[in-house]
DNA sequence: GCCACGTTGCGGCGAGCGCCGAACTATCGC
DNA sequence: GCGATAGTTCGGCGCTCGCCGCAACGTGGC
């Protein structure tokens, strides 16, 4: 029987297939754990509605959750599902688009400059980044992306440490950025550089959202260690970046 | 609005959550173009539902279709789709194991010695490949997975021309092997391999579907290129091997 | 101890969707 | 041309599933 592999796939494709626990998954991807009234009400939903959809969510591994007195908190199961989460909102549908007239104004600017995407920056912040590397050989795009000797020694270096190669997570990966429709950097390199931003106050968390805004030490920092000049950056979103559309959200 | 992603990613999973469209998607994993009926009898549906089943993976961008004649050929939208099905079918449901008592018995045999899995070949022969490319120091895996600089000349030299690498497809790829739970190459690589091991007849195929045999230049061939002795293999499947579970099949 | 609040379980309603059979169209072989 | 075969369209049936409101439970603050 070929049912077996079946299964597991209807299995997870129907824990998704509903707007709202899809809502929850999206929000989850800003890598923190939400409580479930939070997410109940950033959906819409009755907070019973919501439990149940938490509760097939967590039985099926999507989700992963830890009760702290009334509250139950949910948080993502692992980096897998958070892979697998922004592969699937990335795919395109074919073609004759729906007419989706969306443009990119108010609240939504900071999203568009710059957002933690699951661990890692996004943005057009994040994009900014990935360029940087680039362009100063620490990161190759040939086949697929990689780390160059020289950049492995880079990252050791601004860490402090090199880079944890544990399990089986890639250390460069690309994720396509939905504002900018340009790749940034992912993978366990593009998580332990928006740590070591966060901590080191480079940017900061823009109240409870997934928004980042440049911190204190940014400016000088982004500009000493990858030749990045926020300022400018920040500057040329005043002027729409080519063929961008009106596309925006989630990355 | 969040709701742009939303519908992305509920229109994708909605697409994969019924029963019949996965059994398509995972039949079509085997790389190739099926016809409307195939479709309709391996799933055991009438041929009315297969159609509508077909129209909408086709509207969803995960299917491609082909007409010839009165037959609609269908076949996965692109690699990209077909790394997706993949991964989700991999997905694990957390632990307490429904009793899955399967055994890789009769049929199966052959699959879990060999076979393709879309474009690149898996069972143990696959993971057998992957491990030799290891061995000779023609593969790296360390943070992820990537040819080395003797890898690529090697792949040069069998193929008669340098790896493509073209496009956004990584050349080395991991794909976790289902029946053996061990990784085996995929990427541009893999299908590559897979080709010309199909085109100089190292591997056959067995009946119509993904099952690999050892062709009539098999034995030398992956003794002389790649150093593996076809026939101890073959044998190493008599004697199962180490936590070999029940599971079996697509990979 | 008491109240407020976050969360859960249950009953019931309504919509969406997968299924089939029957009728229809298009292509192939003779 | 004619029958056989592949595929599509349509109507209708039945089941699943997401939603809510209400009642109940546990925790934390006073």
């Amino acid at each position: 029987m070929t049912t077996a592999p079946r299964i597991a796939l209807t299995r997870l494709a129907g824990l998704l297939a509903d707007g709202t626990r899809a809502a929850f998954c999206l929000a989850l991807l800003d890598g923190r754990a939400w409580t479930a009234g939070e997410l109940a009400r950033h959906a819409g939903v009755a907070p019973s509605t919501a439990s149940e959809h938490l509760s097939r969510l967590v039985a099926g591994g999507v989700l992963a959750e830890e009760h702290q007195g009334r509250h139950r908190y949910v948080r993502l199961a692992d980096v897998a599902v958070a892979q697998l989460i922004e592969d699937m909102a990335a795919h395109d549908p074919p073609a004759d688009p729906p007419p989706t007239t969306l443009r990119a104004t108010g609240s939504r600017r900071a999203l568009t400059f710059a957002r933690t995407c699951y661990d890692h920056m996004a943005g057009r912040l994040g994009v900014a980044v990935a360029d940087a590397l680039t362009r100063r050989r620490l990161l190759e795009r040939d086949a697929g992306i990689a780390f160059t000797e020289a950049g492995v020694a880079w990252l050791a270096d601004l860490l402090g440490e090199p880079p944890a190669t544990t399990g089986r997570r890639p250390l460069a990966r690309l994720c396509l950025d939905w504002t900018e429709r340009r790749p940034h950097l992912a993978g366990a390199a593009g998580a332990a550089l928006c740590r070591h931003a966060l901590n080191e106050g480079w940017v900061t968390r823009i109240g409870s959202g997934r928004a980042l805004g440049i911190g204190p030490t940014g400016g000088e920092a982004f500009s000493r260690v990858l030749d990045i000049d926020v300022v400018a950056l920040k500057l040329s979103m005043e002027t729409p970046m080519t063929s961008s559309s009106g596309r925006a959200d989630t990355a």
